[in-house]
DNA sequence: CGCTCGATATTCT
DNA sequence: GAATATCGAGCGA
């Protein structure tokens, strides 16, 4: 018996979610030629991203093409494909009434698929296959098909699932933004080895 | 170690 | 045209 997150999860206010999904499990399933294996990770580091108030998210321009999945149910994929090479993933989250909001997948500690995920990476190094943003979603194989699944399935290809509380969760900025730089809306699990070390932090 | 820089598609101004 | 919710190679110390 899993136990699947359900979508009242994820009805809450955004940066309260990103917070509470530091230590849940994100769960992969990948079918080829009649086998389905299992990629999963524990998520370490999330960041929050909010509706037309918050000048860093993609939302801040009303509903478009490309966000048009924060703007809809909660509890949904939103992948966006960026800097003409990486996926990144979020999950959609808001309170009642909130026009829009999503959390961003930042990082993962690897649990099951370690070896699929070595070849989706060609890195071996368990610290480096899924801690960033594009990192995560090479090593899952995670792309554009998949915006919009819902997580809250225990059907879909990508879902989350109850993992640990950890003991204790800090708030920092927000990584590779150069707008609301001083909202603490990035959450990681201070014990984890395995966030994401930025080569660069963006100032202006 | 640290810092600089190029790749490369889509969105924004 | 410029910017981007990134990554990793290349360089100097």
């Amino acid at each position: 018996m899993k136990s699947q997150l359900q979508g009242d999860f994820y009805s809450r206010p955004t940066a309260d979610v990103a917070k509470a999904l530091v230590g849940m499990r994100l769960v992969r399933t990948i079918s080829k030629n009649g086998v389905a294996r299992q990629l999963s990770g524990i998520i370490v580091e999330t960041e929050a991203y909010g509706g037309i108030d918050d000048l860093a998210s993609h939302a801040r321009m009303g509903p478009t093409n490309r966000n048009l999945v924060m703007f809809g149910k909660p509890g949904r994929a939103y992948v966006y494909f960026t800097y003409g090479a990486h996926h990144c993933v979020n999950v959609t989250a808001k309170a009642p009434g909130r026009e829009a909001g999503a959390v961003l997948l930042r990082a993962l500690e690897p649990l099951d698929g370690i070896d699929l995920m070595i070849s989706n990476r060609s890195q071996d190094n368990l610290r480096a296959l899924a801690s960033g943003p594009g990192k995560l979603t090479q090593a899952l194989g995670i792309g554009a098909t998949l915006n919009g699944a819902d997580v809250t399935d225990s059907r879909s290809e990508l879902r989350i699932e109850y993992g640990k509380v950890p003991d204790k969760v800090i708030a920092t900025p927000r990584i590779g933004i150069t707008r609301a730089t001083e909202i603490k809306w990035r959450f990681i699990d201070a014990a984890s080895n395995f966030v994401s070390q930025p080569s660069r932090i963006k100032i202006r």
